[in-house]
DNA sequence: CTATCATTCAAACGTTCGTTTGAAAGGATT
DNA sequence: AATCCTTTCAAACGAACGTTTGAATGATAG
């Protein structure tokens, strides 16, 4: 009788999740402890295991919270877009947008978590926990097949393996872009106050994206220096 | 008397920070336990205290062995190419294969076990530890002035602030692929066995890149959108 | 041979970890 | 008012953590 994913969460549930993301975040999976999660939380230590079950279920029901819908939100997005183009092909760059947008608008949303989300999500793409990659991995799938096979359609000449490759790369910009925080800046010079606007960075990114993509072949360059 | 970081290290040291890179690599620095951890090295518990002074000592010992001189042959290898090119601007395309060359030829030591070290340091850019973010911050340091500055000579007409944020989608797109492990792939279809080969590489992740880094302005996009 | 030094070792230190327990509290249904 | 079921709570569980200690060991120099 585990009806609990589907019927809505109580307060208490709720406010464990909202510190847990934030702990999570802030100190890693193993660095933050029930101890500190459920203090944050004003909750009783034990809270977590009765709702729960133990900690890992709690990391997996953090993800679900916000990552479920998100996948939904970009494969409706995608649909929308196809819809609109009434059969013509779209282009790379509608494409890459439907993707990403889901993401940057969770970044504008401060109160709620789910900027802090964001930032959770970007490292978690490479955990050393193999159960948290397996997690990830999973509840991508679905949206990871249906886009690559958008931009099979979209670029019908670029070769398979290339694609994924790049569809790779892509997605390490998206990770690392997520991932950042604002205190640690490898390169001096960047602006805080603009880094979380998410329409200029939803054009940053995308025109970045978008010209990887269609970047000359690798292979072709190599023929040119050897000819 | 802390003459350590000069002289050669014993061969005790040595097989701690070979363990070391494995343990933290597979378990998180977290998650690696220093039981664990001298038990794959073949020493006593109390050695990593008594050699290296804590833990934490331990991890700053282990990304300077491989990421200070990674470094130094990459700013070698920007002064060979400009030497090379007698005062002529160099193109982008060789300033980033100076940048990445050296993480990507360490991918293939996979016997002394660079390999490790690669998906550790990738790993390690978004790491929730502050400590550990700030202490590659400033070992990267130099290294990203040097860069940027020549960046700045091979683009001049590319705006700064738009320079720094390809630089951050750039090092993301880096570190994500150097992060990723074989076991887990997003994106189905991908080929394990050329994943590692560092030359093609090198060419895919410039081709990439350097049509990222050209892209046409977003804030362009964006007038011709409205006009 | 002896003294000196760096290194190794088993054992123990106190702390913190995730989890479990059984009683107390609260609310809804009969 | 009495019953049942969910939820909260303080306390304790055993295990594992990073670190420290002091004696044993081995090589080097006087």
């Amino acid at each position: 009788m585990n009806l609990r994913a589907i019927k809505p969460m109580n307060e208490t549930q709720t406010r464990i999740l909202d510190a847990a993301e934030e702990q999570f975040m802030q100190h890693g999976f193993e660095g933050a402890s029930m101890r500190m999660l459920t203090a944050k939380a004003g909750v009783n230590l034990a809270a977590v295991n009765y709702h729960f079950g133990s900690k890992d279920a709690l990391i997996e029901a953090v993800f679900r919270r916000r990552l479920d819908p998100m996948n939904v939100e970009r494969i409706a997005e995608l649909e929308r877009r196809e819809k609109e183009a009434e059969g013509r092909p779209l282009t790379a760059d509608a494409i890459i947008r439907a993707f990403i947008g889901a993401s940057l608008r969770m970044i504008e949303d401060t109160r709620g978590g789910g900027r802090t989300f964001t930032r959770l999500l970007g490292r978690a793409y490479t955990d050393p926990a193999k159960p948290i990659r397996q997690l990830i991995g999973q509840m991508y799938a679905t949206a990871m097949e249906r886009f690559k096979a958008a931009f099979v359609r979209a670029l019908p000449e670029l070769p398979k393996d290339e694609l994924v490759w790049r569809m790779h790369f892509m997605f390490g910009t998206l990770a690392y872009t997520l991932a950042a925080t604002d205190t640690v800046q490898l390169i001096a010079g960047a602006k805080p106050e603009d880094r979380y606007d998410a329409r200029v960075l939803e054009d940053r990114l995308a025109a970045f994206m978008s010209a990887g993509l269609h970047a000359p072949l690798a292979g072709a360059i190599h023929v040119k220096k050897a000819a």
